[in-house]
DNA sequence: CCCATCCGATCGATCGATCGATAGGCTCAG
DNA sequence: CTGAGCCTATCGATCGATCGATCGGATGGG
């Protein structure tokens, strides 16, 4: 059921997606559909902190197993768990990126919360990196959302059956994104 | 009216916004507003034609007035540019980005086909710097979708009336691009 | 017997779009 | 100068369709 929304969500949008399309991929009837969804907007709430509580635990779980405490080798392993996820993932953060003016003010703050506890981990590093000189950035927030953007931008154009394996694709964003903060290659 | 309908669209998207809406916005009953509309999806199109063509128009004017010939000046030409219209007309670059899913098929060709036109003006920079050594970059079509959305990111958080300076914003966007395309510093 | 699950039927609201009518200004023949 | 004809712009009313949601009533395994 809430495969089959998530794909509607992110192929048509939370409000170009009909209860009876919903019903219909789920292979229901739009009455039944209400005993798993709740309603309509409830159900996106759910996929997007699903979504959002998912990456970060990955983010998490990744770092803690990173022995390494080189700002440098903690923003390579939050690139790639973010990439991987945004890669193999692509219809949740279509949804969670997109879909956030279809919530209701006090569901969008929850989520929003949820983000910027994400968004945190990148912070962390990003300022441990600029006051030990490993990175050389201006103005570290701008830098912050620039690379973060830059890496869930995957999830707009890349396809896992394309020639470019997801190991790959990780590894040219842990370049790209390693430079633009002008790390000191050490 | 176009201006109305632009805010309407970038806030609550397309398929949130519903003629009334738009009218009321207008300042017109929903009878008058096909007048000037057509349907509602003609209205979507022109805003995004008018924007692409808008972005592309200035990026080769731009490029133009610019006398270097070296790509790391052309490259900082389009990304200062492209900061530009992306951070003082984020509504129309949110429509552009985020409502291509509700244009019918033949006019969704027709605008993605606008879009193209215009990357191809970074691709063939991105390009000529990779081949004469000025840009280091492994994939250069992964580096260019990558830059690229990194810039049209800020029209997702930036405002105009915050502290930064939009030309400061450009400056700092010229400088990551630059060295996530590891520009030789010449 | 109960509870979880499902459905057909249907609710009032709203959707995008169209209708015929009206009001005002411009044109041009008489 | 007049007035008939036309064009543009506007409207209230309303179209059929679809929206999200709910109802009472099956069905069937524990």
């Amino acid at each position: 059921m809430e495969d089959a929304a998530l794909t509607l969500f992110a192929e048509r949008g939370f409000h170009g997606t009909g209860i009876r399309q919903l019903a219909e991929a789920a292979g229901l009837s739009s009455a039944s559909l209400y005993h798993w969804m709740g309603t309509k907007e409830e159900l996106l709430a759910r996929l997007m902190r699903q979504a959002l509580t998912r990456l970060t635990d990955a983010a998490v779980a990744d770092l803690a197993a990173a022995p390494q405490d080189d700002p440098r080798t903690r923003v390579a392993v939050l690139v790639r768990v973010h990439v991987r996820e945004h890669a193999l993932r692509r219809r949740e953060t279509r949804v969670v990126d997109g879909e956030l003016a279809a919530l209701g003010e006090g569901t969008r703050a929850e989520v929003l919360d949820l983000r910027d506890t994400y968004e945190q981990l990148w912070a962390e590093e990003i300022r441990r990196g600029c006051e030990d000189g490993a990175f050389t950035v201006a103005r570290p927030d701008v830098a912050r959302r620039a690379v973060l953007e830059m890496c869930s931008s995957v999830a707009r154009w890349y396809r896992p059956d394309g020639p470019l394996d997801v190991e790959e694709l990780a590894a040219t964003y842990v370049d790209l994104t390693l430079r633009a903060l002008g790390a000191d290659p050490a």
